[in-house]
DNA sequence: ACCATCAGATGTAGTATTACATCTATTGCA
DNA sequence: TGCAATAGATGTAATACTACATCTGATGGT
């Protein structure tokens, strides 16, 4: 805790200043976040831009995944896959396996939003990286990925910026 | 940063990994405030959240001062801030030298919020940081810092956590 | 003293988020 | 075959976010 350190008696290996200045690095995230949102010509909120980033990081999902990731009701869902399909952003498949199941999938729009914020994002942070020592950049760097495994966060690979073809027939506009 | 050191002398030396794992664990903070914040007794949105987060950094701010920060009209602070002090997590009051400003304070039950989500976080943060080798810690450190500092975000400095007493005579409610 | 400006608040309005209950279509299993 | 369970969609409703225009009160400079 920052209150009321005690002052350590053994001299801290630094853990509480590393966990410090994660938080802080945490609360600029999301300020960030909500910056390079904001900033944008399409009006995506939070929540559903989230939604997007699922898409992307994992590829075709179900509402019922989606909505378990933000943490919503099925319903909730819905509605938002509504949206976002409304603003071109995603799409509904029928999977014709499970003709219960809808998949949804990351439009050519989709890819392009979540890529351009990505790299709204990159332009605010390039400063920083090229103010990192060269020294450092290797323990920044597996520490910073310790953190988004850590947390949840998917792989870092972004096979999906490339737009392959979706796998999946359009059957049937539910 | 500590050494903004020239560096680069030759280009891209892990640069890209820095930036992608710096990506993802953007993505993944954004992740962990949402959950951070859908796990909480209250229901804060993260908007509201983070007008209180700017209070809790910067001290008593004014309306124009948070609905800048947070990059919305300050009607919509106006309201924003209606609905905090609706939910008893903030306080206005009346500045003598200027009559028209109204400068807004945490409530103890406003920091207390701040503070939960804060050790929310810390929780899920722990283990991260253990893990981190002592001899990382230090560039680990110093680059999240500069992460936060260049986003935008504030003093580490969690005075405000300590309750301290507020500067501001109540003179009348607004 | 006058008036432009600033800080906030309010009226109005559209869209979003969110949940609960309920409904349809499908699937899986006994 | 029959029926519970699953995946979504829909009806309904409360709350929040957001902006634009407008209004009041207070400052500050001329």
């Amino acid at each position: 805790m920052p209150t009321p350190k005690p002052t350590s008696p053994t001299p801290t290996t630094g853990e509480d200043e590393v966990m410090d200045a994660l938080l802080s690095a945490s609360r600029a995230m999301v300020a960030l976040a909500a910056r390079s949102l904001a900033g944008l010509d399409s009006d995506v909120t939070l929540p559903q831009y989230r939604a997007l980033v699922v898409l992307a990081s994992r590829g075709p999902q179900r509402v019922i995944d989606i909505s378990t990731e933000l943490g919503v009701t099925a319903s909730t869902g819905t509605r938002m896959c509504d949206r976002l399909v409304r603003k071109r952003l995603i799409r509904r498949y029928r999977t014709p396996a499970d003709r219960r199941e809808v998949r949804l999938t990351l439009t050519p729009s989709g890819r392009a939003l979540v890529k351009d914020v990505t790299l709204r994002r990159r332009g605010e942070l390039t400063s920083v990286v090229q103010q990192i020592p060269v020294a450092w950049r290797k323990p920044v760097t597996a520490a910073l990925r310790a953190v988004a495994a850590a947390v949840g966060e998917l792989p870092e690979r972004d096979w999906w910026l490339d737009s392959q073809r979706d796998t999946y027939a359009a059957t049937d506009e539910p």
